[in-house]
RNA sequence: GCGUCGGUAGGUAAGUGGUCAAAACGGGUGCGCUGUAGACGCAUUGCCUCACGGCUUCGUUGGUUCGAAUCCAACCCGGCGCA
């Protein structure tokens, strides 16, 4: 039902050309993929989503037990029918807003840091909004304040109704300014959870992944990934931060999946500008996705192989050629800087959808391409 | 023409004798964003100055008052009603 083929190794890096099989199709890696954290590209329909070239989604099971909950997801033919997809998906188990609503939100910062930041989030403590126990979390709901429950068994039972082709385990996403004691602890629950969610798993057809964590700190990581890596786990989501600069990322990235088996898909959870894909590629990751291309393309900045491009900057109406002259997507081919710029400084959600298309085109090609590279030896 | 309501920043607009000139929204500009709390957040937005600070301004012109965006008069402009 699942499997993971390894058609290519690289002689250059840890880089590998292979093909994930599911239930719902192969995935072609290393492979770009989208979050579609409701079950939707913000902007984009299903049809333009596959259009894109995407192969594999993720979804998010704290989004949408939240709304419009697992039983509706589930009565539709869980997400695949539910938004008509037919292609792989994935389910992130909702370990990610156990920091994003907690210490994320706290100190106001996502899970990249700049600069080497001080650690200065001790053992014990809680963020404001969300309560971390031996056993699970307890969250606020987003739309009413009311209290919600996620542990490993509530998240897979979760997973389950939703019917992704692969689950994550329910983990800590720990806080980048978390100190060395906080993450001990914070890894010890996790390695617990991790083994909760492999016994409270029962669908035969889903894919569970354990998720490494340990932030910044090698050792930690290390360790993590060979605790977790001697599981019973069809694949693993590397998570958390990954240092605060690329060779870091490079290196993080590298030391786990040297500890990890070798025949078992990595995902880089969380992680993909640009730049980052041959970074991650070469490390020896397999899938990653990012939320850069939607979230970014939202607020007028796209992507292009000259670099990023702020399309609400005034100076972009008067430019008549495309977004990217070297793109061969259908919003390339169609319409000029000029139309999508005046959109997006109107506000006009038709820019928003424009730009979102051609960024995750872009992702997509750019994942392709780097499979070819792989392919011919290059990279 | 008569009546009536109004005119405050590039827009909408709060302020109705001193504590006041500009709240709020929207717009502009700049910056940020990596398992989506996010079509979002932060800064800035009369003029001069790197800054400290200084200067100007409530349709116009007068008047009342110790003091006027605020009260009065005339005029200009606009909405509405009636002819």
């Amino acid at each position: 039902m699942f499997e993971f083929k390894i058609l290519k190794k690289s002689k250059k890096s840890r880089a590998r050309l292979g093909v994930i099989s599911t239930p719902h199709g192969e995935i072609e890696t290393p492979a770009f993929v989208p979050v579609a954290t409701r079950g939707t590209i913000r902007t984009l329909d299903t049809r333009e989503i596959e259009d894109v070239g995407s192969q594999l989604l993720i979804c998010n099971t704290f989004h949408l037990h939240v709304a419009p909950g697992e039983k509706v997801v589930k009565k539709a033919g869980g997400i695949h029918g539910y938004m008509d997809w037919k292609r792989p998906l994935m389910t992130d188990s909702g370990g990610f807003q156990v920091y994003s609503l907690g210490f994320g939100r706290d100190h106001g910062i996502g899970k990249v840091l700049r600069d080497d930041q001080e650690k200065i989030l001790k053992e014990g403590s809680q963020p404001n909004a969300v309560k971390i126990t031996d056993d699970g979390v307890y969250f606020r709901s987003p739309i009413d304040g009311k209290q919600l429950y996620l542990s490993p068994k509530v998240s897979i039972g979760i997973q389950e109704e939703l019917g992704a082709d692969i689950m994550f385990a329910f983990d800590e996403c720990p806080s980048p300014l978390a100190n060395e004691k906080y993450m001990l602890e914070s890894l010890e629950k996790t390695h617990r959870w991790a083994q909760e969610c492999l016994d409270a798993k029962k669908s035969k057809k889903q894919a569970l992944y354990g998720i490494v964590q340990g932030g910044g700190f090698s050792r930690l990581r290390i360790e993590s990934a060979k605790i977790l890596g001697a599981m019973e786990f069809d694949g693993y989501g590397f998570g958390g931060e990954f240092g605060y600069d690329k060779k870091t990322l490079k290196k993080v990235v590298g030391e786990v999946s040297d500890a990890l088996p070798e025949n078992k898909p990595r995902h880089v959870l969380g992680i993909g500008h640009p730049e980052d894909f041959p970074i991650i590629a070469e490390s020896g990751g397999d899938t990653f996705d990012c939320i850069a291309p939607t979230h970014y393309a939202r607020r007028g900045v796209i992507f292009t192989s000259k670099g990023r491009l702020d399309l609400r900057k005034p100076q972009f109406v008067k430019e008549e050629k495309p977004l990217d002259p070297n793109c061969k997507c259908d919003v390339c081919k169609t319409y000029t800087r000029s139309y999508i710029s005046s959109l997006l400084r109107a506000h006009e959600l038709t820019g928003m959808k424009l730009a979102t298309f051609h960024n995750l085109f872009y992702f997509n090609h750019l994942a392709a391409t780097m499979r070819k590279r792989i392919k011919n030896g290059e990279l």
